[in-house]
This record gives C-alpha cells, sequence and structure tokens, in this order.
DNA sequence: AGCACGCCGACT
DNA sequence: GTCGGCGTGCTC
C-alpha cells in the first residue's frame, strides 16, 4: 500500500494523507502536481511532499483521483525550501504553495448544477427561483453558481438549491478545467491545392460577383508568392480597414482560404543585436577577485560598493562566469520598476535567455515564465522575491541587489519571509553562492559579513574615479532667527538650487510624506478628521482635492467647514510633498518642476514618462517621497536637497536611524555621478545629531558602529531575534483579553525579559480590526530554536482556546 | 481557508 | 412561529 503526504492549497498546517490507487502507483513522484478530493467532492490541486508506505492511523485516506504531471513540478530543492521557509517562519505549507504558484498551475474545481436525468418536474409547487432555475437547466444543462448570480438573487441562492435538491430534481456536480490558454495567433493562406494556374483561374471566375472576396483573395495571393515561406497574419489582412471578417469568411467556408492557428509566447523577448560588456576598473577587478576567492571556499558575499561604484558591472561578470559554466542564475530586486539600467545591460547580452518574473505579470505570464524556466530555457532570471519560487533546476549564482531595501520582507500577505534572508538559505539548497550587494547593507547583514559568515567586500571607488558628493549640514534654526528662510527653505540652499539651475542642472527634492498636508485642523474647535475605519487621521491631498487613509485606502472629499463646529477657517498642518512641490514651482516659477511620489506615479506609464523626461533634461527639479532614491541614475543631477531631514529620525522604529541614513546616501548617490561635483544639503534643526554628522563624514565603519552599539545596548537584532506577534479583531475587548492571556502563556514558557507586551499596536485600528501585538526577543545562536520551539507550544496553547479561534494571529519572524 | 452545523434575536 | 445572524468545528 502506497501513501502519499499532499499539501494543499489552503492554510492548514502540514499535509494530508491520500492512497494512491494502483494505477498511479507507477507515475506518481514527489514533487507533482494531484487531483485530491477535500471535504465532500471538492477537488482541490495538491502537490506530493512525501511518498511512503506508513498506514495512517484514525482516519481512512482518500484516494489520490489523478496526477497532473509527467515530470515533477517542484524540485527536490524547492521542497526542501519550502519546509524549510515553513519551519522558520511558522507559517503553513499551504500558504506557501498559494503565493508561489501562479493559480493557473492550481485549479480547483468548480461546483455546477445538473438535472438529474429522467426527471418530470412539477412547476406547480415552485416558486418562482426554482422554476427559474430548472428552467435555466433545461437550456443550458450545466450551470455554475457563479452564474446563478445572474437570475437568482444572491441570499435565495442556497435555499433554492437545497430545496430543488430535496425535491430529487437537481443533482451537484464538481467539475475541473485547466484554466492556461496558450496564446494563439490566427493565420491564413491559399489553399494549396489550388495553387496551379487552371484552378486558380476557375476561381478568380467564380468570384466575379463578390469583387471584394475576389481582391482579398488577390492580396493574399500576391502576399503568399511574393513571401512564401513568411506567415500572413490574418490581422494584417484587415489593418487597413478594406476588408473584414464577412470577406474572409466566404473563402474560408468556400475551402478557398485555409485558416490555421500558431501558439504564441506573450513574453516579449529583445531580439536586438547582442553586445559584449566592458572591461572592469582596476578597484572592480580587484572587488571580484575577492569574490571569486569567496566563492572557492564556498562563502557567500556581501559586496558594500558606494553609489556609482559599478555593482552591476561586477554582477554582470559574474553572471557570464556562471552562465558559461552552464548554471543558471537568480537576480532579485527589490521592485520591478527600478530593472531599466540592469535588464537593458542583460537583455543586449542575452536577448531570450533572459526572464522576468514578478507580481505585476498576468497569471498566463506567470504560466509562460514557469514553463520556461521548467524547460531550462531561462539562463539569467530577473524578479522581484516571489520569483525564488520558481522551478529552478540548477542555480549557481543569486544576487539580491539592494540587500537593505525592506521590499524584501512582506507585511502584507502570509508567508511574511524575508526574501534577503531567504535567498542565502535557497543558495545552500541549490549549492548555489549568493552575492548580496547595497550601497546601505542593512545592520544585520553588515554585521554578519563582519563575523566572517559572509565575505565582506567593500568598493570604496565610485566609477572612474569620481568624487563621491559633499554634504552640507544645514542649521534651520539659525537660519530662522537670522530670518534666511522662505517657508520650509533656507535662503542659502534656494540660492544653491538657483546655482545649480544656472549651469543647466538638474535638482531633487526629498520629502518623504505623501500628501499635501498631514492634518485638516479645525481652528475654533480643534477637530481633526478621523478615518472611520482607523485609528488615524486622514490625510490632505490637494491635487486630487481630497482626503485619503494610508492605512485602509479610504477616500473622502475636503470638508468645506468644519463638521463639528461649523467653522470654515481649516488649518492645514504637517507638510506632505504635495505642499513642497507646490512651494518650489512657485519659487522657481519659470523652470520646470515635477513631483515623483505614489500618488502621481499611479497612472500607467507616468514613471516611464517621468523618468524619460528627466533622462532629456526637460525637468529642472524633482520633488519626491522616497521613490526617488531608486533608479534615477542620470549625468545632470548635481543637488539632492533635504529640507525637512528630521522627519526621518522621528519614527517610532528601533530601525528608523539605519533606514534614515540609507535614504539619505541612496538619495545622495544621484547627485554628481558623472561630475564628480554633486552637493547635499540637509536641513535640520539637529545638525549635531550623531547620524548627521556620521553621514557628513562619510565613515562607513563609524556609521555601522554607532549602530551596532545602539542595538547591542538596547537588546536588537543583530543581537536578538525579534518575533513579533499581532492578534486583530473586530471587538477591542475581545482581541484585548486574547492577548493578555498569549502574553501570560507566553511568559510561562519563556523568560520574562523576552515578553514585550501585549501592547496596542501604534495604530490601533486599521480597517475596523482592532490590533495589539507582543514583541518577543530571543537570543541568537543555538538557544534560539529552542526558544522558538516554546513559542510554538504557547501558540498551540492559545489555539486550543476556542473562543479565540476567531481572533486573525500574525506572526512575523525576524520583524 | 471555507463550509456546514447549531444556537439566539428580529421579523411575517 | 421562521429566517438568518455568526460562533464553532473539521477537513486526509
Amino acid at each position: 500500500m502506497r501513501y502519499a503526504q499532499i499539501v494543499l492549497p489552503l492554510n492548514l498546517k502540514g499535509s494530508f494523507t491520500y492512497k494512491v490507487p494502483e494505477e498511479l502507483v507507477p507515475v506518481i513522484q514527489t514533487g507533482m502536481r494531484v487531483l485530491v478530493p477535500f471535504r465532500g467532492k471538492k477537488i482541490y490541486t495538491g502537490i506530493v511532499f512525501e511518498i511512503h508506505d506508513i498506514e495512517p492511523e484514525g482516519f481512512i485516506p482518500r484516494d489520490v483521483i489523478s496526477v497532473l504531471d509527467e515530470f515533477p513540478i517542484l524540485p527536490k530543492e524547492q521542497i526542501d525550501f519550502w519546509n524549510w521557509l515553513s519551519a522558520y517562519y511558522l507559517c503553513t505549507l499551504g500558504e506557501i504553495y498559494r503565493f508561489a504558484f501562479p493559480s493557473s498551475l492550481k485549479l480547483e474545481s468548480e461546483t455546477y448544477l445538473k438535472l438529474k436525468p429522467n426527471v418530470t418536474v412539477d412547476f406547480e409547487n415552485l416558486d418562482v427561483n426554482e422554476m427559474y432555475l430548472i428552467q435555466a437547466l433545461e437550456v443550458r444543462q450545466l450551470i455554475n453558481l457563479t452564474d446563478l448570480e445572474a437570475f437568482i438573487p444572491k441570499k435565495d441562492i442556497i435555499k433554492t438549491i437545497n430545496s430543488l435538491i430535496d425535491l430529487q430534481y437537481i443533482e451537484i456536480d464538481e467539475k475541473i478545467g485547466e484554466k492556461y490558454k496558450a496564446k494563439e495567433v490566427a493565420y491564413v493562406k491559399i489553399n494549396e491545392r489550388l495553387l496551379d494556374n487552371e484552378s486558380l483561374t476557375a476561381i478568380l471566375a467564380k468570384l466575379n460577383k463578390a469583387p471584394k472576396q475576389k481582391d482579398l483573395f488577390l492580396l493574399i495571393l500576391s502576399n503568399q508568392t511574393e513571401n512564401p515561406d513568411t506567415y500572413i497574419k490574418k490581422s494584417d489582412l484587415f489593418e487597413d480597414g478594406i476588408f473584414g471578417h464577412s470577406h474572409l469568411k466566404p473563402l474560408v467556408d468556400k475551402n478557398f482560404v485555409e485558416e490555421y492557428y500558431q501558439q504564441k509566447d506573450r513574453l516579449e523577448s529583445y531580439e536586438g543585436e547582442i553586445e559584449e560588456i566592458e572591461e572592469l576598473s582596476e578597484s572592480q577587478k580587484k572587488a571580484k577577485e575577492e569574490i571569486d576567492q569567496a566563492f572557492e571556499e564556498k562563502r557567500n558575499v556581501l559586496l558594500h560598493g558606494v553609489t556609482s561604484s559599478g555593482k552591476t558591472h561586477i554582477y554582470l561578470e559574474k553572471i557570464e562566469e556562471c552562465v558559461n559554466q552552464g548554471k543558471n542564475v537568480l537576480f532579485l530586486l527589490p521592485e520591478i520598476s527600478l530593472t531599466k539600467q540592469i535588464t537593458q545591460r542583460l537583455e543586449k547580452k542575452y536577448g531570450r535567455k533572459l526572464g522576468f518574473y514578478h507580481q505585476k505579470l498576468t497569471d498566463f505570464e506567470k504560466v509562460e515564465v514557469w514553463r520556461r524556466i521548467k524547460n531550462n530555457d531561462i539562463q539569467i532570471l530577473v524578479g522581484t522575491r516571489n520569483a525564488l519560487f520558481l522551478p529552478y533546476q540548477n542555480v549557481g549564482l543569486v544576487i539580491v541587489d539592494e540587500e537593505h531595501d525592506s521590499a524584501y520582507k512582506a507585511r502584507e500577505v502570509s508567508p511574511y519571509f524575508n526574501a534577503k534572508d531567504s535567498a542565502l538559505v535557497f543558495g545552500g539548497f541549490y549549492d548555489a553562492r549568493v552575492i548580496l550587494g547595497s550601497a546601505t547593507p542593512s545592520v544585520e547583514s553588515y554585521y554578519l559579513a563582519r563575523k566572517e559568515k559572509m565575505k565582506y567586500i567593500f568598493l570604496n571607488e565610485r566609477f572612474g574615479n569620481v568624487q563621491l558628493p559633499e554634504f552640507e549640514l544645514i542649521n534651520f534654526k539659525e537660519a530662522q532667527d537670522s530670518k534666511k528662510v522662505s517657508g520650509n527653505f533656507s535662503l542659502h540652499l534656494l540660492d544653491e538650487i538657483k546655482k545649480t539651475l544656472e549651469d543647466r542642472n538638474q535638482a531633487i527634492i526629498l520629502h518623504n510624506r505623501r500628501g499635501y498636508a498631514n492634518v485638516l485642523e479645525c481652528e475654533s474647535c480643534g477637530y481633526v478628521n478621523y478615518c472611520s475605519n482607523c485609528d488615524v487621521v486622514m490625510t490632505y491631498h490637494k491635487a486630487a482635492n481630497e482626503m485619503k487613509c494610508h492605512y485602509c485606502g479610504q477616500r473622502a472629499s475636503r470638508p468645506k467647514a468644519c463638521p463639528k463646529c461649523h467653522s470654515e477657517n481649516l488649518n492645514e498642518r504637517g507638510v506632505g510633498v504635495e505642499q513642497i512641490h507646490e512651494e518650489v514651482s512657485k519659487l522657481f516659477p519659470d523652470k520646470e518642476v515635477d513631483r515623483m511620489d505614489v500618488d502621481s506615479m499611479r497612472k500607467k506609464f507616468a514613471y516611464e514618462k517621468l523618468y524619460e523626461k528627466i533622462e532629456d533634461r526637460e525637468t529642472d527639479i524633482v520633488v519626491g517621497t522616497q521613490m526617488i532614491s531608486k533608479g534615477l541614475d542620470f549625468d545632470h543631477i548635481e543637488l539632492v536637497a533635504i529640507p525637512k531631514a528630521d522627519s526621518l529620525l522621528y519614527v517610532q522604529d528601533f530601525r528608523a536611524e539605519e533606514r534614515a541614513f540609507q535614504l539619505i546616501t541612496q538619495v545622495a548617490g544621484r547627485a554628481g555621478r558623472v561630475s564628480g561635483k554633486g552637493k547635499i544639503y540637509i536641513q535640520t534643526f539637529n545638525p549635531e545629531h550623531s547620524v548627521f554628522q556620521l553621514i557628513k563624514m562619510n565613515k562607513v565603519t563609524k556609521i555601522y558602529y554607532h549602530f551596532l552599539e545602539e542595538r547591542k545596548k538596547f537588546h536588537y537584532p543583530p543581537f536578538t531575534k525579534l518575533i513579533m506577534i499581532e492578534l486583530k479583531h473586530r471587538r477591542e475587548d475581545k482581541v484585548n483579553r486574547a492577548s493578555q492571556f498569549l502574553g501570560s502563556v507566553l511568559r510561562k514558557y519563556l523568560p520574562e525579559e523576552c515578553v514585550l507586551g501585549p501592547e496596542r499596536s501604534q495604530i490601533a485600528r486599521i480597517n475596523n480590526l482592532y490590533q495589539f501585538q507582543i514583541l518577543l526577543k530571543l537570543p541568537r545562536g543555538k538557544n534560539y530554536e529552542k526558544y522558538k520551539h516554546q513559542v510554538l507550544l504557547s501558540l498551540k496553547d492559545f489555539n486550543e482556546i476556542t473562543a479565540y479561534q476567531s481572533i486573525k494571529k500574525d506572526v512575523f519572524v525576524d520583524f
């Protein structure tokens, strides 16, 4: 007897045991997709994680219905990776499965209704809905549940179906079908048998009465004789509007013209020239040699290269080497929108052997990448965090670019894994080497590399020996006191911007807060506009003239008067990027000032358009949020200003200073990339702040030493491991009680100093769910697994309380 | 997760 | 009296 452990695309723990029927025993393998029944007639696509012959106890397993794959879709390495993810991040395999697979690859059965054979229906006793349904079934035989909503009110559906089943008129069935459809293109050609002169004359004679058809026939014929080897696209025939389907159809019906279809890739590939990469500079060569050496010792690498040091260059060399060894490369980026430079360079070299994968592809496009990876047609895959789950056969190199970027961390959907850390483990399973690259490595990675867990390689020189930009701290308090300010800008900064523009150069202004004003406050009664779903104030967006909640997305029109006291004096408080943009536009009325933030980039191709505008130097000043710190590599940006830099530090988060450092350094890196004369202006009330001082001095080792000292002092990572448990529920008292309970259980299992909280989350309510959190600070190293096991036990105790099962619980490991 | 079962309030 | 609200339990 053979049994299989099957993972289902549901948020359920572990796998389920199914019996493998005799006929499937020779074909089933781990990593294949199978169809299995689950709960009644419902059918799911599961994945075989294990095949064994241990008879289960306590229940009778059901049979595997069928095997969907000829070869395993998940390689062994991925199965190991999933198991590791599930154990490390305390999530279920089902969650990983759902996240990893495009939905077309995990078919679910759909429920259909049909009439029972040979029934006679007594319409007298049926109500309107029942009658509708029976009549519909008599016409269409099968109806799925979603179609039903079109003619029966939603709330009556269940009732109607149940009643008709009771009457034995209808029955329920499940159907499962392939969702993926290859994209097909229609072609036409003249029927070959007619291609001799005699038949052609006869046909043309026949078509004399239909001149349009005749012309179309002649068009196809001439195309075909001109280029006998190329196909004639059906859509091309109709392009100039002279002919239509009504002219072609008779020709096809009379068998003069044949129509046929060809499958076409949805994925556009580069078809242009293939270029070689340029030679490395001396310092790049040295860095590359160090990487080679580390790889010899099977060690991973943290490549810490200052902005414009040409990390990409080194990546390209390593990619080339890896491909030449017949192995494939996975190149991870935090967001696909910033792939322009790297993909342009890779495309020119690898053409069709390059693939992309990210969440913005359509489902069918994803399936096509899956197939190409599985067929080993892709040598280099550029993708975001979800690209870790493609069915790679042999990976030799993994590159995680901008490794410090928080986009590698998932906070929205489970599994809550960090793609940067996971990539290191992933590399281990494939026996591939990993390069983490950044100009501002995360404190954690820096620490690991310094502790020799990875090879640390520092590229301290910009490409072409170009100077790093110069930092100037502007004491805004002093400027204010001496009346040398205009709005949010010191006169000194405005002067510098003016000079930059006069030289026909460009400037960037960073202000990391969306909207126009943070709060709209009533002057007479102090009323502020709260979101009705969340415990946050609504942000005023002037461009859209509306109030937006940045947490649940709710929008409302801007109130004309205070809803409480009807005063019309509403103050705009807290400066947003829209306001800075407006201010700068007024200060430089004859210059082109553009804004770049999520709100202004929402339209399709808005980013691309602005990108080109900046590239063509039509834009003089770009005002934006953190978005402008990424990917804007242009030659003529010479000045970067951060008018309200203090706002970067006043964030309640132990990583606030690290983030501020990363953001400032990254945006500073946009300046003076070619000239080496970039200038950075940081306006602050606090020029003495150690982070600003350290950035200004540009002593990298000192900065990280500072961060590490702070982390050590307050027991934060990398010196401890954090796990954050967040509980959510519609009712505040309930989630409060539940988190108190979980807190006490955790304290029972763990030392007192490890458990912090529970406490109300910083935002106590989002989308009408009240949130509480418990923070666990666990020791690193050997004991960590032991402690984590205790956490699991606590969660198990908690789950056993049935009253708390409706509480949504999220566990963030390495929070 | 989703879906059925089962126990209490608001209506014909 | 019924309908339907959602809290609870289970799925190989």
